[in-house]
RNA sequence: GGCGACAUCGCCAAGUGGUAAGGCCGCAGCCUGCAAAGCUGCUAUCCCCAGUUCGAAUCUGGGUGUCGCCUCCA
C-alpha cells in the first residue's frame, strides 16, 4: 500500500506501526446542520482507505468524531430553544443515515467532544503544568506556540508574522499571534460551560481530536495512531494545532501519515456553509440512490477537486449501469472465486494512493471482456460463477454492484406501474409473435414514454428505467 | 501580504523521464423485424515560452489562467 503524505508532501510506502494493523483518525463533522456533499466525499474518501486496507488483509480501527460542542452548536440552541443534546443527537443520527445510505462503512470508534471532556482537561491542565499553556485573565486557555519548536512541520505555514498579514485579528490576551485557544471561557448566563480546575467553559476546537485520539488509540513511542485524515481545508490551522498539543503533551508524534481530500466545488467555487451554495446529502438522496451518489463521489481521486453538476452524474451512472447490466446476463448463478489476474489489478490500483480511476477502467475492461466471452457462449456456468465472484469483490472493495441487479434498473417504479409495463411488453411480444410490428412499435413508443426502455433478449424482453 | 494546489481529446479522467489508460458523447460496422443492450473499429502530443536530457505531459526556470488555505469549515 502507497500512500500520499500530505505533511512530507510525497507519495510513500505505508509501515503501521505494528504490521498489518492499521490505526486511522478522521475529523468528523460538527453536527449543527445536515452534512453536505463535502462530508460525504471526506467519509467516502476514508472509507476507500478502509476498504482497501482490509482487503489487503490489514486489521482497521477506524475511528471519527463528532464535534458536538461549539460555538455553532450553541448558536443553535439559542436560536431554537432546544437543548444541546437534543440538536447534536439529531444531527448525529441523520450523519450516520446519510453514510449509510452512500455505503460508508461504520467507524468502529465514534467519540463525541461532549464525552471526552475529562481527557481534555486533563490534556490542557498537563499542557498548564508544562508551562506550554497559560491562561488568561478571561479564563481562555491559549497553547504558546513559541514553546514548540516544531510549530509548523505539518502546515509549513508559519513563518515570520510580520511577512503574514493574517486576516485573523489577534487577541489583545494572546502571547504570541498564532497562539490558539484550548478552552474558551463561558460567556454570560445562557452559554453553555463545564467546570475545570482552570476555568468555567468549553473546549477550544482542536483540542477535542488530540484528547480523543489519546483516550481510544494506543500508540507506541512515536506515534499515536498511523493515519490522521480530513478534508484539505484542516491542514492549516486544524492539523497544525492538533499535532502541536499532542507533540507537547505526549512527547511524540500525533500521527505518522496524513491525508487530507479535496474540496467539492459547485459552479467551480467550494461548496462550504458560508457560501450558501452547500448542497445537503439528503436532498440529493431524494433525487438520487445513494448508490449512484456513491458511484460518481469516488469516481475523481480523492486528493483533486470535485465540480458536482448533474450532468457528469449521469454520465458516471453510465458505467454503474453496465456493471449491472452485466450482473443481470449472468442471473441466477453462485459465486465461485474471482478472476485472479482482475482482482490483483484492481487492488494494486488502489493499493496506489487509492488510485480509482485505474481500478474502474479495470472494471471496465472486466466488464467488456466477459461481455464478449458471453457473446459468444451465453451458456458459459463457469465464467458466470467467477464474474458473479468479481462483482462481488468490487462491492467489498468499492461498495458498488451490491444490489439485485433487477431491481437496481427498477428504483423509483412503484408496483403498479410496473405491473402496467409488464403487462404492456405482453401484448407487445404478442404483437411481435404475430409479426404486427407497427403495432408491437406503438406499444413500445407507449412504454418509452413511460421513461423505460426495452430490450429483447433470447432470455425474453428486459425493461430498465432510463 | 504569506503559503499551496491545479491546467491532458467536445465532457469526465489516469499518467511522476521512454514515446498519451478508461468512461461519456460522436461516427462506421456486427447483431436485431426495427430498436435497445452487447461487441468491434475510428477520434488528442498533453496552457504558453525557454532549458536539462539520447529521450519530457512527466524534471528546472519564467509566464498565463483557475482554485484553495491563512476566520468556522470535509
Amino acid at each position: 500500500m502507497y500512500i500520499y503524505d500530505s505533511v512530507k508532501k510525497t507519495k510513500l510506502p505505508f509501515e503501521p506501526m505494528v504490521p498489518q494493523k492499521a490505526s486511522i483518525y478522521v475529523c468528523g463533522p460538527t453536527v449543527y446542520d445536515d452534512a453536505h456533499l463535502g462530508h460525504a466525499r471526506s467519509s467516502l474518501s476514508f472509507d476507500l482507505l478502509v476498504r482497501t486496507l482490509k482487503a489487503l488483509r490489514y486489521e482497521v480501527t477506524m475511528g471519527k468524531n463528532f464535534t458536538d460542542i461549539d460555538d455553532k452548536i450553541i448558536k443553535k440552541v439559542q436560536e431554537t430553544g432546544q437543548n444541546l443534546e437534543e440538536i447534536t443527537t439529531h444531527y448525529i443520527n441523520q450523519y450516520l443515515e446519510d453514510m449509510k445510505a452512500l455505503g460508508v462503512l461504520k467507524s468502529d470508534i465514534e467519540p463525541k467532544a461532549t464525552e471526552s471532556l475529562e481527557a481534555m482537561e486533563s490534556m490542557i491542565q498537563g499542557l498548564i503544568d508544562k508551562d506550554i499553556a497559560y491562561v488568561v485573565s478571561s479564563g481562555d486557555v491559549y497553547f504558546d506556540t513559541s514553546k514548540d519548536s516544531n510549530y509548523g512541520a505539518i502546515s509549513h505555514q508559519v513563518g515570520d508574522d510580520k511577512d503574514n498579514q493574517s486576516r485573523v485579528e489577534h487577541t489583545s490576551q494572546k502571547r504570541n499571534p498564532k497562539d490558539f485557544a484550548l478552552w474558551k471561557a463561558c460567556h454570560g448566563e445562557d452559554d453553555i460551560c463545564f467546570n475545570t480546575a482552570f476555568s468555567k467553559g468549553r473546549p477550544g476546537w482542536h483540542i477535542e481530536c488530540s484528547a480523543m485520539i489519546e483516550k481510544h488509540f494506543k500508540g507506541n513511542d512515536e506515534y499515536s495512531i498511523d493515519i490522521h485524515g480530513g478534508g484539505a481545508d484542516l491542514l492549516f490551522p486544524h492539523h497544525e494545532n492538533e499535532a502541536a498539543q499532542s507533540r507537547c503533551a505526549t512527547g511524540h508524534e500525533l500521527a505518522k501519515y496524513w491525508m487530507h481530500n479535496g474540496f467539492v466545488n459547485i459552479n467551480g467555487e467550494k461548496m462550504s456553509k458560508s457560501l450558501g451554495n452547500s448542497f445537503f446529502v439528503k436532498d440529493a438522496l431524494k433525487v438520487y440512490d445513494g448508490e449512484i451518489l456513491r458511484n460518481y463521489l469516488i469516481s475523481v481521486h480523492y486528493r483533486n477537486d470535485f465540480n458536482f453538476n448533474e450532468e457528469d452524474l449521469l454520465n458516471s451512472k453510465k458505467r454503474l449501469d453496465k456493471l449491472y447490466r452485466l450482473k443481470k446476463r449472468i442471473a441466477p448463478t453462485g459465486a465461485s472465486k474471482p478472476n485472479k489476474v482482475f482482482q490483483k489489478s484492481i487492488l494494486e490500483a488502489m493499493s496506489d494512493d487509492l488510485n480509482i480511476s485505474v481500478a474502474l477502467a479495470s472494471i471496465d475492461e472486466m466488464i467488456s471482456e466477459t461481455n464478449d466471452k458471453l457473446n459468444a457462449n451465453q451458456k458459459d456456468k463457469g465464467l458466470k460463477k467467477e464474474t458473479l465472484a468479481n462483482i462481488e469483490f468490487i462491492n467489498e472493495l468499492l461498495g458498488l454492484g451490491g444490489k439485485e441487479p433487477f431491481s437496481y434498473f427498477q428504483i423509483g417504479i412503484d408496483t403498479v406501474t410496473k405491473t402496467q409495463i409488464e403487462s404492456l411488453i405482453e401484448q407487445r411480444n404478442e404483437a411481435k409473435k404475430a409479426k404486427d410490428y407497427e403495432k408491437s412499435d406503438a406499444i413500445r413508443d407507449k412504454i418509452t414514454a413511460m421513461g423505460i426502455a426495452l430490450m429483447d433478449t433470447t432470455d425474453g424482453t428486459l425493461w430498465e428505467k432510463i
